[in-house]
DNA sequence: CAATAGATCATCT
DNA sequence: GATGATCTATTGC
């Protein structure tokens, strides 16, 4: 809490509810990262819901393994999962403790820490490319599997809501770089906002 | 700006 | 042994 406005770190109770409206209510709350070079911050502009029930899409569809064991377990733990030999991605388990559902951070607009962000990310030539994509945010954050389990509402890796909000829109749109239920609308955006993932065309249609 | 190829490995069949 | 919730560099217009 501070003199400027309230803040709060979301608990369990945020994340024990449907994927898709934690997704919706994740965007605009703040990342935080507590690493011993310094504090990381971004603000979450895009997320994507995996549901628990039906989702082809998601990985807990085909039951426990050890892999998705987290996905299983109690709302509000990281899960970190490893892609395409390079990349790692973080969710946020919701729904309660034996029914599965995750929601992906896909991209975040960068608020502290940006030069210890830069050095991790030493291929991003702007700004918005330092974390807009799922597998960059981890690298620009420092987050790999070492996270994965981690309880996200207390430690180092949490969650909270922003000093400072201004008012935006939500846009959904299927999500990207999935096969089964390709169409589903479970992927969330800031409307207009420039750190979201995709091309520039994609996202900035001229006017 | 758009399209494409290549990198690279944990996970599950 | 195939596949994948990705990113980057490169090519071509």
């Amino acid at each position: 809490m501070n003199s400027i406005g309230r803040v709060t770190q979301l608990k369990a109770d945020f994340f024990n509810r449907d994927p898709r409206r934690v997704a919706r209510e994740l965007l605009g709350k703040l990342l935080i990262r507590k690493t011993s070079r310094g504090v990381l911050a971004g603000r979450l502009v895009e997320t994507e819901a995996y549901l628990g029930r039906h989702d082809l899409a998601a990985h807990s569809a085909h039951g426990i393994t050890a892999r998705t064991r987290v996905i299983f377990g109690p709302p509000g733990h990281a899960y970190v999962y490893f892609i395409y030999g390079m990349y790692e991605c973080l969710n946020l388990v919701a729904e309660p403790k034996g029914q599965p559902g995750c929601v992906l951070i896909r991209a975040l607009e960068p608020v502290a820490g940006v030069e210890i962000m830069q050095r991790r990310r030493p291929t991003a030539h702007t700004l918005r490319d330092l974390t807009s994509g799922p597998g960059r945010l981890t690298l620009a954050m420092g987050i790999t599997r070492a996270q994965n389990g981690a309880d996200v509402t207390r430690g180092p890796l949490t969650v909270r809501t922003a000093r400072r909000n201004d008012p935006f829109e939500i846009e959904t749109t299927p999500r990207i770089g999935i096969r089964h239920c390709a169409d589903w609308p479970l992927r969330f955006v800031i409307k207009g906002n420039p750190f979201v993932s995709g091309s520039r065309a994609t996202r900035l249609p001229r006017d």
